[in-house]
DNA sequence: GTTAGCACTCAATAGCATCGAGTGCTAATC
DNA sequence: GATTAGCACTCGATGCTATTGAGTGCTAAC
């Protein structure tokens, strides 16, 4: 669909701007080696470019700047997935080699080290607590009237709130319950705990226990805990460095976006597998029309457990950001399968 | 110090400059009732006022602004503490009728409270786990090689991290272990727990535990949660509709600033009881020179527990701000009353 | 097919006059 | 003696115009 000369042409053009956030003219196309053709050659194929929709002219006497097909066709064709440099290797194996056993702990890492190595901001997803099942609860008096009651997963993740007792409930009685609740709740998944509790655990704790209807309430209460994603971001303020973010309504907008947990996780779940880029208006929200999102996704069993991301400005270092989060996704989904292992 | 007049003028371009963030000149407190002086008789105090430090001319064909000095006296003796008015007195008493028995869903939303009714940037302080003590310690085995550490404290708190299992220890032993660690070290102080677990547990535990050695490190390790303060934010993308924020440079130091949790606590914490405000430069640090910082805190039994604060520019609704943080403050005192009684 | 040459476009920049909000001072007024 | 009207003065903000220069498209020569 294009010519060799175009394809050389547009990856220059792409490659300057990312560099320079301005406009590239046919000249300094021209100058840069690798390109033996003159301005007014590079000028004829870049006509042909924009009538193609892959350049646009914010002026007349500007020069082209990528457009979304432009960076969409760079992508898909073009980019030279970068070598992750020797450092920043450096620093993700050292970021796997650091003593982190909680699942908490990887998201958290994984997201301040994509946004140190890459100066964008970084989105990481952990997984879905979803379909984790029970691995043990545990019920903590703190006084005659609170408890906490205190959930561990499967997966090592824990949760935990605080609840009324009700009145007259002895501490012995309170252990009993906790007792039931392991003996009959442990190994099934969160999502049905509630509905089990009242189809299995209920008479069984009327027999041995008074005011079972008000406790029925607050362990329901109890393990009414969220289920889902868990979201992490990294280096929020590496946008506004970006000369695209130079006014500060634009960061306002973005900003809120990020701060918006649902709107987030509509944005970065439910991608498929592997390597993503979301280029520009793609991602379909206002607030980030120029901005393109790159994830890929860590997984154990080889299902997809989150999504790692980098958000930058659509003039944005495809090569450099593909490549590590490729890098970054294998190393964690190698670490994920040790934990479990 | 002043005389009457000279402080109904002060008071007059504080409350303008305040509403329109622009230099005041004599002509407009002149306009506005309650000053019954003429442009000319105004102009000669502001003069006075200028000499004595009260307030600044950004330059000589402009209006009068504020000083810190300015500002200073203006909260001292002249703002009107602005009567919170009914909607908001609503919204903070509907906050505190909401089924919250968690501290950090009092915190969170605390700060998403303030920043709501003051379109400035919250900032609340939790109590410090210094002074808590061990309520509960529970070990749950997640599989051959890793279990789950939970720390319940007397005040709720939950910390918990992913540890490994010495090799080779079985199920039955770990159950010995969380029976003993309870009875010896129940009630301990948190900052204690490290050093009792060597002076009391160490030889209890040898006597029923092959791997001791490792054990104990094991368990070293996970009684080594973060002491200290709990430091949550909101509205931090509301100072970008400040006008004196419309240059991204400032934007981007504020929320770096804001992003440093250490360097935050330093700024909110260690402050007197009561309500502190804190005026530009008083703050002692250049991101935050052109912003106030007003606090107050919450108690239990006489004893400050945390800190809820707002930060603004110098540009401030002192008034209303401080009266809020009074209510909700004194609101989230008596919460606690209940709560630990 | 490629390129040199040239007229043309247009944002950015600089210079300049104008405007007006605000001041300080002095003299008249209450 | 305090207050105020009047007036010259200051200086950022605004708007206009000329200039500059990076970049283009087109045509004709190579």
């Amino acid at each position: 669909m294009l010519t060799d000369r175009q394809r050389l042409i547009l990856n220059a053009i792409v490659d300057d701007y990312i560099r320079s956030a301005e406009p590239v003219g046919s000249r300094s196309i021209a100058k840069r080696g690798g390109v033996g053709f003159s301005p007014a050659t590079i000028r004829n194929e870049m006509a042909d470019l924009e009538e193609l929709g892959f350049l646009e002219q914010p002026h007349t006497s500007a020069g082209r700047v990528p457009s979304t097909k432009g960076y969409r066709y760079y992508v898909d064709h073009l980019v030279k997935l970068g070598e992750v440099n020797e450092e920043e290797l450096a620093r993700v194996r050292l970021f796997l080699a650091e003593k982190m056993n909680q699942m908490e702990q990887m998201i958290q890492h994984a997201a301040t080290i994509l946004s140190n190595l890459t100066n964008y901001t970084s989105i990481v997803l952990g997984p879905e607590t979803f379909s984790n099942s029970l691995k043990h609860f545990q019920l903590v008096p703190l006084n005659d009237e609170t408890a906490v009651a205190i959930i561990v997963t499967n997966t090592g993740h824990v949760e935990n709130r605080t609840v009324s007792i009700p009145k007259g409930m002895e501490i012995s009685e309170i252990e009993k319950v906790t007792r039931i609740l392991n003996a009959k709740l442990a190994g099934v998944p969160l999502v049905r705990l509630r509905s089990r509790l009242y189809s299995e655990v209920g008479q069984e704790l009327g027999r041995y226990v008074t005011h079972c209807e008000q406790l029925m309430d607050v362990l329901d209460d109890a393990l009414a805990g969220e289920q889902g994603h868990h979201v992490v971001l990294g280096g929020t303020t590496n946008m506004l460095t970006q000369p695209e973010f130079k006014d500060v309504d634009k960061v306002k907008t973005l900003l809120d976006l990020l701060e918006e947990t649902p709107t987030l996780l509509r944005l970065v779940s439910s991608l498929p597998d592997g390597i993503q880029v979301k280029i520009g208006a793609e991602n379909g929200h206002q607030a980030i029309s120029n901005c393109s999102l790159i994830t890929a996704t860590y997984s154990f069993e080889g299902q997809a457990l989150g999504t790692i991301g980098i958000l930058g400005p659509t003039r944005m270092e495809y090569g450099k950001v593909i490549s590590l989060l490729d890098v970054l996704s294998k190393d964690m989904t190698r670490l994920l399968g040790k934990w479990y292992k």
